[in-house]
DNA sequence: TGCATTGGTTTCCATGAGGTAACTAAGTTC
DNA sequence: GAACTTAGTTACCTCATGGAAACCAATGCA
């Protein structure tokens, strides 16, 4: 029984509830996951939406989500082939949090800039005026 | 005006909005953030909450976090020196979605690792049954 | 005088994530 | 039979991230 409030758990490199933020961390993973958020997608047409990354990066990025139980593959007997990428049910789940974490990062971008630019000018002031 | 209800702006690479995927994306970055939650700590402090962080790294994720507006940085004229980290209205503001991506990962861990095994259950029957 | 404390900085190094480019499979159409 | 399509794979390379270890500044204290 923990005796605190602090997220102990997270904070131990053992916890595998780690693994989420490294998904989450991942340069792709997320983007593919909201991307998905829509329906199923074939590969060709995520590596358009994705802008710009290569086949090899996306295919990582797939397997990996898909290990982690968080999309579906399905292949279609056809030639040329065609294998659409879905939500599974757990991935669909991730999508609230995601979403709330995507809204945040837009509604909030304006602060940021602004403390940058703060903080680089202070730090300019510093370098003149030490 | 976008026509559909596709997060476009977080696909576009130049989106200041990836920013904090980045930021929750680091390694370190997040983690410090739910540390600080629970109220001022100073240096030594967090290397020692965060569990086994060299002090450079903690240094530049600490710097990046206060030139984002996200923590403050206070400095007691001490000898020894205490410097005590805090979250800002700005950084307290982004705990919400993060604690939620938290729970999210912490209640889906099981589901996590079942779907590990099974996909590479699944894929040592392939090697063995091409 | 010299050692301890705190909050770093600096230098060097290894790893790995991601990018580039070329290639493949397999059937369909020209 | 040559070319096109999709969905990758493979080999190679580069650069940034993170870690290890040593060092430093300022002062109190023994």
């Amino acid at each position: 029984m923990e005796t605190n409030a602090l997220p102990a758990n997270i904070l131990d490199p053992d916890c595998p509830s780690r693994v989420i933020f490294q998904r989450i961390g991942d340069k792709w993973a997320s983007l593919v996951v909201q991307v998905l958020a829509a329906g199923p997608v074939r590969f060709s047409e995520l590596r358009k939406m994705v802008h710009v990354v290569t086949p090899k990066v996306l295919t990582q990025t797939l397997r990996t989500l898909e290990r982690d139980g968080l999309i579906t593959r399905t292949v279609y007997a056809q030639v040329p082939p065609r294998v659409d990428y879905e939500l599974s049910e757990l991935g669909a789940s991730l999508l609230e949090p995601l979403t709330l974490l995507r809204q945040w990062a837009e509604d909030h971008v304006p602060s940021i800039l602004e403390a940058r630019d703060a903080y680089d000018d202070a730090q300019d002031a510093g370098i003149l005026n030490p």
